[in-house]
DNA sequence: CTGAAAGCGCTAACAC
DNA sequence: GTGTTAGCGCTTTCAG
């Protein structure tokens, strides 16, 4: 392995010289500057990032908290989104990503990954109601952005959606086309997201006055499973939906499974809305009606925030609002011919 | 921050002996690690990873080296799915993972994770036919595994599927339904992968007298666009093709997009066979036949290897091959009844 | 403009 | 069983 040492002694100067070529210090001529680096070269030098981060406590990486359960997260197309818009930044600024795989629970990924040093700073992905992660990441001190909101009142940066706001647009978007009785599919509800996302909807039908029915809010897991389960149990109610409203873009596929599969045409028979606008939304047959939320530039916005802080540590938290927009597609039927209402 | 150092003053040892029992020493008596174990809980002691990877050079984590065209492949579910596989077995052997996001190309990445010990392996996702990144990792003769199989003759592990094979026994599959005009939709012809699709497309025509015509072997980009795009040159061609293979399954959905615009029923008027059975491949409408590829097998067993190398250096070389199997669902035709041949 | 020396937190001989 | 010591590769005062 070559080391500055080697460097300093092709070139007949001192590692402190070679080291500061490292940093580009002006205080070295030009000349000697050139001629190391030379020597870098052939000598295939690549900085020891260990070594470099032990003495200037810094890791040239940022970590990416993942929720527990992890596999249900990597299967959402919604992951690789955002990380894309992550790592895009990360490897403009100089930062490489690292994944929490090692650790058994969110708490302990961070133990590890904030007191053992490995990263700058961190990107917490989704937040729960009563979340122990995020009061942990604040009492460190330690810079951090989360994707979400924060289900208590804390102190902390983060990146988001206007949830509450997108999904009432999208249940009166639903409402407007005629549906009475609009049923709401949501992933686990100690979920911060989902708990927007069916304060949105319930606050819809507050405002047009339709009776709400806690039988027509159903939550399952993140999955196009749960989508398919949920959506099973809405059709088995006596007074069934006519539209659901899913709160994720894979439930709302697993819903029109179901609900293919039980032989109701969508949209005519059941209207669809689901969130997020994964790629597929726009392929599916029918093409799927969905909140786009922007998932790459959430994740672009998060990194960016999270390099900012540690940049910069006084720079106090910020909060950035990503704006979501109903797309229409098919399987709301709003591009059919009105037909209630 | 808490160090050993600390963690030692407090219990009135030396450091060294709280070193021997983060190790676990069997020279340190039970008693002295009952109480180091308890200052290291009081004091929210968590090792270095930065010190200790300083002197063992071991850094605790596994890199993942993209391909170029970050974005390309992030948004391909095979990636979510593979990874899946690969951090599941990370964090069951205590390793984090590492993306290669910090540089421009896949030689800087290697280097900067490589010689800056960043990392302890790294698993190489895809090959091109010449890839010269598969040189400078057996030249450095660090630990890695490639998913995927090198296209020239060299010592490295891999973990892979039989893809001359599965592409053969698709071909044959549409051919057996009848089809005797097929086309082949592939991905960037100087990856391996497309390559040996391809040419377990060609044998199967050879095998099968029938005559191939350049034409009908499309490449394109690995996104649905790209599929999209392929068919319509498939379907412009004065004699087209009844059935076509496609070498990803997001390629085969820009297919049927394609041929549904322009009017062909699929599967009656256009078979169409996928390529890694993605989730979406049993959820879309028709569903899609699909050669499944166990993407989080391949993630699996790509981690499994490299850990084996990392822990074993001696190891030599491995090979994996994951067994691929052949979905018959809707979009190939085959559950209708037999029209042709 | 450059060099010498100390030290980041940890491990690993080598002592006792 | 435990302590002492040196050193991993680098940055950073402090000298000159």
């Amino acid at each position: 392995m070559t080391t500055i040492k080697d460097v300093a002694a092709m070139v007949r100067v001192s590692p402190s010289t070679v080291s500061r070529v490292l940093a580009d210090s002006p205080r070295i001529s030009e000349e000697t500057k050139q001629r190391v680096r030379e020597a870098m070269a052939t000598l295939h030098y690549e900085p020891n990032m260990l070594a470099r981060g032990l003495v200037t406590n810094t890791a040239g990486a940022i970590g990416l908290v993942m929720p527990p359960g992890l596999n249900e997260f990597f299967e959402n197309p919604f992951f690789s989104e955002m990380m894309s818009g992550v790592s895009e930044v990360a490897r403009k600024e100089g930062f490489d990503t690292l994944l929490s795989t090692s650790a058994i629970n969110e708490e302990d990924a961070l133990d590890r990954m904030i007191r053992g040093r490995r990263v700058d700073g961190v990107i917490l992905l989704g937040s729960r109601l009563q979340d122990p992660v995020l009061d942990q990441v604040v009492k460190l001190r330690f810079p951090s952005t989360l994707l979400g909101r924060p289900g208590h009142n804390i102190p902390i940066s983060w990146v988001n959606n206007d949830n509450v706001q997108a999904a009432y647009e999208a249940t009166l978007h639903l409402v407007g086309l005629g549906h009475r009785v609009v049923g709401f599919l949501g992933g686990s509800t100690d979920l911060v997201v989902t708990s927007d996302r069916l304060e949105g909807y319930r606050k819809a039908l507050n405002e047009v006055s339709l009776t709400r029915d806690a039988r027509l809010e159903v939550s399952s897991f993140f999955l196009e499973q749960g989508g398919y389960l949920g959506m099973m149990r809405l059709l088995a109610l006596s007074e069934r939906p006519t539209a659901v409203l899913a709160s994720d873009d894979v439930l709302a596929f697993g819903a029109m499974r179901a609900a293919a599969e039980l032989g109701y045409r969508i949209p005519e028979d059941m209207a669809i809305v689901g969130f997020n606008d994964i790629r597929l939304a726009e392929i599916a047959n029918p093409s799927l009606s969905s909140v786009r939320v922007h998932m790459q530039q959430l994740g672009i916005a998060a990194a960016q925030q999270l390099i900012a802080q540690i940049r910069n540590p006084e720079i106090g938290v910020q909060h950035t609002v990503v704006p979501t927009r109903l797309i229409v597609r098919n399987s709301c039927g709003a591009r059919l011919q009105p037909q209630r209402g």
